[in-house]
DNA sequence: CGCAGGGATTGATGTGTATCAATGTACGTC
DNA sequence: GACGTACATTGATACACATCAATCCCTGCG
């Protein structure tokens, strides 16, 4: 198993980047797909490092390989808002133009694919499907963004957390990844500030699920338990 | 000046769902235009009249001619999160697949033009740069998702509230609207399901404002008169 | 003109979450 | 193995916003 999934990395480099199940470009031809990861690089990130931020020129998109990439927007004031947690297979900024308007650091160690704008905008250009392709995506990406919206405006703190959480084994589960104790990457703060809310409130919420017996909580980890009942009035 | 608008109007009906200044497919010659106009057909809503909703199947796009119509999220027990008011030039649901995972209804009377996708599809397969035209618009739109994002997650209700009166002003000022008593079309309900807040907690944030003579509040508007000075703080 | 109904406003009160503060815990470094 | 630092957790308290309730206001309608 290993040993196949190092020689079919090693045949197409960065295969993660672009064929992951439901991501990228995933219609592609091997063809199309050899071509267009010839015109990026692979780069590592250390855990925290920051791979662009708002208001810098955005001169490349990015594709992670391997780890977790938060998304947000920040203030002035310190105030951080996480719009999402990108996983292998998600793409960044593909559309953006003139000037990034948020900003992305890695969660932890992290490999991004990363291609300057032009060299795509060449590549796609004689390739209309590819238009389509992101258009697709970015059709997912706003109808996710209407579900964060909602669960900002509308969810307590309770409901947030069971959200996320769900929606995070989900996530993973669409990528293979063993879910039994949730790999949970992310610090309380990020989480905070993902669901509009304090590290405090997020800690407290946790601990209140897991006395109830919805979660058990563990070291980097959370076991779902009973979510699905104590999301019963939840969901339409 | 009204004689004009008329005059070109009739030329080219429905000019403004395509032609509005920023709107969708403005760089599109007159030919195309007139063929794609030819495509759909104008709808008259009435107040709160429903254009579609979330868990339909998406049969049509629209463009909002005349009017406001509110596109929001509802949960089963009657939680609502408006995502955002759609005004003339605006286009909802183009790259939405199977169904709808919005509502959309008139805040007040509306116009609406609406096309089958499927027509609508066939007209763009073979004018490739229609596809960028819609990729650029749907890049601004999860632009200002981030914006609501941070927005809902991040900000006390006096910010919201400000930082939705100047939104809402631009909006109207980029169609060319006069804004000295900016016109604000929709319910405090709307407003505080946009927010992410409850009726009450709108009205009150007003009046403080009021009180405090950041805005002046008159029947259907709302004169802003130092909402600069009392965002200073909100803003990077 | 009077009535009815829905939206808007204001008040009294409750509560969920933030804030402030302290302690606990894990991990990396010397 | 001791230390330091950052993160996680828990407690006490404050406050912003929600909830419940009443009144006001405007508009449409008989």
């Amino acid at each position: 198993m290993t040993k196949l999934m190092a020689a079919s990395s090693f045949a197409v480099p960065c295969a993660n980047a672009a064929a992951q199940p439901g991501g990228f470009l995933s219609h592609l031809g091997p063809a199309d797909l050899r071509q267009l990861l010839a015109l990026g690089e692979r780069v590592p990130y250390a855990a925290q490092d920051v791979l662009f931020t708002q208001t810098a020129p955005a001169g490349k998109c990015f594709s992670v390989v391997e780890g977790v990439v938060g998304i947000y927007r920040t203030e002035c004031d310190n105030r951080r808002q996480i719009i999402s947690f990108a996983l292998p297979g998600d793409i960044l900024e593909i559309a953006t133009q003139g000037h990034h308007e948020v900003s992305a650091a890695a969660i932890g160690p992290a490999v991004v694919w990363e291609i300057p704008r032009e060299k795509f905008a060449q590549f796609a250009s004689h390739r209309p499907y590819v238009l389509n392709e992101i258009i697709a995506l970015m059709a997912a990406e706003i109808a996710e963004a209407h579900d964060r919206m909602f669960s900002l405006g509308r969810r307590a703190a309770e409901e947030k957390l069971l959200v996320f959480l769900t929606y995070w084994r989900n996530r993973l589960v669409q990528l293979g990844r063993d879910v039994d104790p949730l790999p949970v990457p992310m610090s309380r703060r990020d989480i905070a500030d993902y669901l509009g809310l304090t590290v405090e409130t997020v800690c407290r919420t946790l601990a209140k699920l897991e006395r109830r017996g919805a979660i058990e909580i563990l070291p980097g980890r959370v076991r779902l338990l009973d979510t699905e009942f104590a999301l019963a009035s939840a969901f339409a």
